[in-house]
DNA sequence: CATACGCTTTGGATCGTTCCAATTCCAGTC
DNA sequence: GACTGGAATTGGAACGATCCAAAGCGTATG
C-alpha cells in the first residue's frame, strides 16, 4: 500500500520547490507559465490530490458550507437542498447536505460533526423541540449560520431568518375561493401551535373573519395519510364545508385522493388549495391549486445572501420574507376550466 | 475576534499536557476518571471545540463517508440517502451527501470534492454518461467503492455493486396480471437502452413469451408527466391493452392519473403495477400495486457491507442482488378489494 | 531499602499544506 | 563590471491534532 503523494512529491519530480507547488495549487500568476506546465504534468504523473485537510489546518478553512435540514425526504426540501448545493457549486463552494429526521438530538450531533470538519458557513432548516445549547454552540463558533423556512432561534440578529410570505399567500387562496362561489372554507392541516402553521392559517383566518364565516380547521401531520383521513371527518362531520385550503400539498393530495375514494371527486362541487406548488401539484388529477413558493429562487437568493456574508462580511437583515403566488388549476378553477 | 480554542488552550486551563487531553478525547480508558472530569469540564468552560482536520492529518482519517447520487430529488433515492446516513451515523460514521443531478461532470466535481474533504469511502448511484477518468480517478485512490442501484463501472472487482433482483420483480408482475384477467400488458417508462430498464423488462418479456402474447412497450422518461402523457397514447393507439407494468411507481401513478382524466379509472378495466413502492403508493387512490424494493433495508445492508469492508478490510463479493416483494393493492386487484 | 511493576502522564516529532521573509535570477542602466 | 529593481522562487515556521517512547508515581515484593 503506497502513501498518497504530497507537494513535495510533486516539487520533487517537477524539479521546484513544495512553496511553488503550493503556488501553482492556489492559481498564483507569479509562477513562469512554463514552471506551472512543468509542476501540473508532475501532478498528473504521479497522481497527486490535493489535500484540503492540511491546506484547511494552516489558512482558515473557506469553501464548505453545511446544509442541514429537518425532513429531506420532504420533496419541498429536498428541492431547496439541492438547488442551494447547486447555486453554491456555482460559485465554487462544496456543500455537505445532512437530514435531522425531524430528530432534534441528531440535529444537535450534525451541528457537532459539521463544525469538526470545518464548514465556514451553516444553513439550516431547524428540527422542532428541545435542542439544548444546539444554538448556543453555533453561536459560540461566530460562524455564518442562516436560518430558513423556520425559525428555532429568536436571536435573529445572530442567525438572520428567511422563509416565505405565507400569511399573504393564505389570504390569496381565500379570496380566491370565495371568488369561485365557496362559502364554508376548512383549513386542513399543520400541526398547532407551531408558527408556521399560525402563518398559513392567519390570512385564511383574517378573510374569513372580515366576511363574518364560521371557521373549522383540522390540525394534524403534514402528511397525504392525515389528508386522506381529514376528507373522512369533513365528509362526515362538517357536510357543509365546499372547499378547503391545506397546510401544504401533500396534504391537499391527500385530501382530493379521499374525496376521490369517497365517490366526490374535487373541482366543482369541493374546491382545494395547496401551499408550496410542488411539482406533482401540476401532474395530479385534477390538477391541484397551490400558493406557490418559489423555491429554486429562495435557494438562489439564499446563496447569494450567504456569500455576501461570508466574502464580504455583509451581515443580511435579520427577517426576510419571500413574495409567493397563488397559480390556479382545475382543483379550485373546477375540471371544465 | 478571539482565534478558536485548541487542546493546548485546554490542558493548560486542567492543568495537565495536551497528551492527556488528548487521550481524553480518544476517549481512553487509561486517564484516571477524576483527571478526565477535570479536562472535560475545562474543555466545557471555555468552549473548545474539536478539529478533525488537524487531527485527520496526523492519523489517517476514519469517519467521513462520501454518498454521491444521481438524483436526490426522486423519492427513492432520498430514501436511499437518509436512510444510509442514519444507519451510518449509529456507527458513529458521518455522511456527506451529495447530488450530481444526473450530470456526469458536475458528478466528476463532485466526487474529486469529496476526496479532498478526506471521505474514507464513498457510496455511489451514478448519473448516467461520460464521464470521463471519474472512475481512474478513483481507482488511485484505493478507497473503498460501492455501486449501488446503478452500475456505471464495469470493474466491479474494483468497485463492488448491489441493486435489487428486478428481472425477477417483473416476472412476478406480469404472472400477477395474467392471474388478474388481463391478456394485454403494456411495458411503460424507461429509457431504451439502459441496463436497469433492460432488467426491469427482462421478467415480463420473459412471461409474455411463454404465454405467446404480444409485447409493447413505451419508453421515456421515467417521470409522472410520461406517465400521463403514455396513458394517451395507450388509449389512442392500443386500446387492446388492459394492464400495464411500469418503470416505476411515477410513471404508473401518472399514468394513473391521466386515465383518470380520461374518464376511464385504473382498477378493474386496466391493471398498474409499478415499481420501487415508493410511501405515495400506499396513499393515490386507487392504491398502487408495485413491486416492492425494500430501500431502508438495502440502505443498512450497504452500511452493513461498507462498514465491513472499512473496518475488516472484508472486500464485498462484487454483485449483489435484493430480493424484491410484489405488493398488490387495488390498481391490479381492482377497486372493490 | 532497593527493585519491579502497573497505571498515568508527558514532551517531542510528525502529518501536508500555507504564509512569510529572504534569496536568487535576470535584464537594464550607469 | 558593479549596481539596481522587479519577478520568480525558496526554506523554515506554523497550524492543531495524534503517536510514540519514555518518565513519573504509588504500591507490592524480596
Amino acid at each position: 500500500m503506497k502513501r498518497r503523494p504530497t507537494i513535495m512529491d510533486v516539487a520533487a519530480r517537477a524539479g521546484v520547490s513544495k512553496s511553488t507547488v503550493s503556488l501553482v495549487l492556489q492559481g498564483s500568476k507569479q509562477v513562469r507559465p512554463e514552471t506551472r506546465k512543468a509542476v501540473e504534468a508532475a501532478m498528473a504523473e504521479i497522481g497527486y490530490v490535493y489535500n484540503r485537510a492540511a491546506a484547511n489546518l494552516r489558512s482558515a478553512s473557506v469553501g464548505l458550507v453545511g446544509v442541514l435540514i429537518n425532513d429531506l425526504r420532504n420533496p419541498f426540501f429536498t428541492e431547496f437542498a439541492t438547488s442551494l448545493q447547486m447555486a453554491l457549486a456555482a460559485e465554487g463552494y462544496a456543500t455537505v447536505i445532512a437530514n435531522a429526521d425531524e430528530d432534534p438530538e441528531l440535529q444537535a450531533k450534525l451541528v457537532g460533526s459539521m463544525i469538526e470538519h470545518g464548514v465556514s458557513a451553516l444553513v439550516i432548516s431547524p428540527a422542532y423541540g428541545e435542542a439544548p445549547g444546539t444554538f448556543d454552540q453555533l453561536a459560540r463558533t461566530g460562524l455564518p449560520v442562516l436560518q430558513v423556512l423556520r425559525k428555532m432561534d429568536e436571536r435573529t440578529d445572530l442567525f438572520p431568518f428567511a422563509s416565505f410570505d405565507y400569511a399573504t399567500g393564505s389570504a390569496k387562496a381565500a379570496r380566491h375561493l370565495l371568488d369561485q362561489g365557496a362559502r364554508h372554507i376548512a383549513f386542513v392541516g399543520g400541526l398547532p401551535g407551531r408558527a408556521i402553521t399560525r402563518e398559513r392559517k392567519s390570512g385564511w383566518r383574517e378573510v374569513l373573519k372580515a366576511e363574518g364565516l364560521e371557521e373549522v380547521a383540522l390540525h394534524g401531520k403534514s402528511s397525504r395519510a392525515f389528508g386522506m383521513q381529514a376528507a373522512e371527518t369533513l365528509i362526515a362531520d362538517h357536510p357543509e364545508v365546499d372547499a378547503a385550503i391545506c397546510f401544504n400539498d401533500l396534504v391537499a393530495l391527500g385530501l382530493m385522493a379521499g374525496f376521490a375514494r369517497a365517490g366526490r371527486p374535487v373541482g366543482d362541487a369541493f374546491r382545494v388549495v395547496g401551499f408550496d406548488d410542488i411539482e406533482e401539484a401540476a401532474q395530479s388529477w385534477p390538477q391541484l391549486s397551490s400558493v406557490s413558493c418559489d423555491i429554486a429562487g429562495f435557494a438562489r437568493d439564499t446563496a447569494a445572501r450567504l456569500l455576501a456574508w461570508m466574502v464580504e462580511g455583509e451581515r443580511p437583515e435579520p427577517e426576510l420574507r419571500s413574495p409567493v403566488r397563488l397559480v390556479a388549476r382545475a382543483s379550485s378553477l373546477g375540471t371544465d376550466a
